[in-house]
DNA sequence: CTGGGGACGGGGCCC
DNA sequence: AGGGCCCCGTCCCCA
């Protein structure tokens, strides 16, 4: 890995290197490395066991209620989030960020439209309803519930969705199309990419009414928003310690404050 | 160990 | 139907 790095870094001096998480494992090297892009799919999900609390919705966020992100059949509750990066060719992809279609290119994997993609046994579409946005982890790792029973599969990996919509979004993390023209990394949506070049340019049109900090990201914002919120929003259960942030509750609980669910 | 920031992924909703 | 945006979330790094 080390040896990887370093070539990279000789070879685009100008570009800062993509791996950064040392934590990376041999395993995601190689993931990186093949053209197969997706075999962190099989690797098991890292859990955590603790009970939370949203204090913005007052919602418990305990696990034990949420089945369907522990199980084991569920490929995708694993973070593959550092989409594998092909920096192999980054001229021969060419998204425009305004949204250019990936289906269809000709270096990419079949159209996610094409026939062999899904394949529409009930195209019935689930509530869209509902605004519960805690439920999104469910709907993420498998069909929860078998009342909608999702209807188009992935070719490229074991998932499924219950709309035609939600599997061509979804392909585009396969395909990744859209490619940062300063260092020629590939993210699946115009808009992340958006977000990356802002990484290039520092540019932060988000800024916080509370101070004179400014981000990148909305998200991180909103994380920094916690931070001058008096009552935070993620409480602990057991010793009504409030967290900004969701890891942090984690590493409280890790730490020892609820033994029983650490 | 804790708190916070940076970067990013992905599903749902709106237009 | 599709694109853009929002929101929620994760992971890593660092002070």
């Amino acid at each position: 890995f080390n040896n990887f790095k370093s070539k990279f870094i000789d070879n685009f001096p100008c570009v800062e290197f993509p791996f950064r998480h040392s934590s990376l494992s041999s395993l995601d090297l190689v993931a990186y490395t093949l053209p197969d892009r997706y075999p962190l799919a099989e690797l098991p999900a890292v859990t955590s066991n603790f009970p939370v609390t949203c204090l913005t919705t007052g919602l418990v966020w305990d696990v034990s209620l949420l089945p369907s992100l522990h199980d084991p059949t569920s490929p995708s509750t694993l973070s593959s989030s550092q989409g594998p990066l092909d920096l192999s060719s980054p001229s021969s992809v060419s998204c425009s960020s305004s949204g250019e279609e990936d289906e269809g290119r000709t270096s990419d994997p079949p159209s996610p439209d094409s026939s062999d993609t899904y394949h529409p046994q009930q195209t019935s579409r689930p509530r869209r309803n509902s605004k519960n946005r805690a439920g999104q982890r469910e709907d993420k790792s498998e069909a929860t519930v078998p009342a909608t029973r999702p209807a188009f599969f992935c070719k490229h990996c074991p998932k499924e969705y219950n709309s035609l919509g939600a599997l061509k979004m979804h392909i585009r993390s396969h395909t990744l199309p859209c490619v940062c023209p300063t260092c020629g990394k590939a993210f699946s949506r115009p808009w992340l990419l958006r977000g990356h070049i802002r990484t290039h340019t520092g540019e932060r049109p988000f800024s916080c009414p509370h101070c004179n900090r400014a981000f990148a990201d909305r998200s991180n914002l909103r994380a920094h928003l916690q931070t001058h919120a008096d009552v935070k929003k993620y409480q602990c259960s057991t010793c009504s310690r409030t967290f900004s942030r969701m890891s942090l509750l984690q590493k409280h609980s890790a730490a020892g404050c609820c033994p029983s669910t650490a």
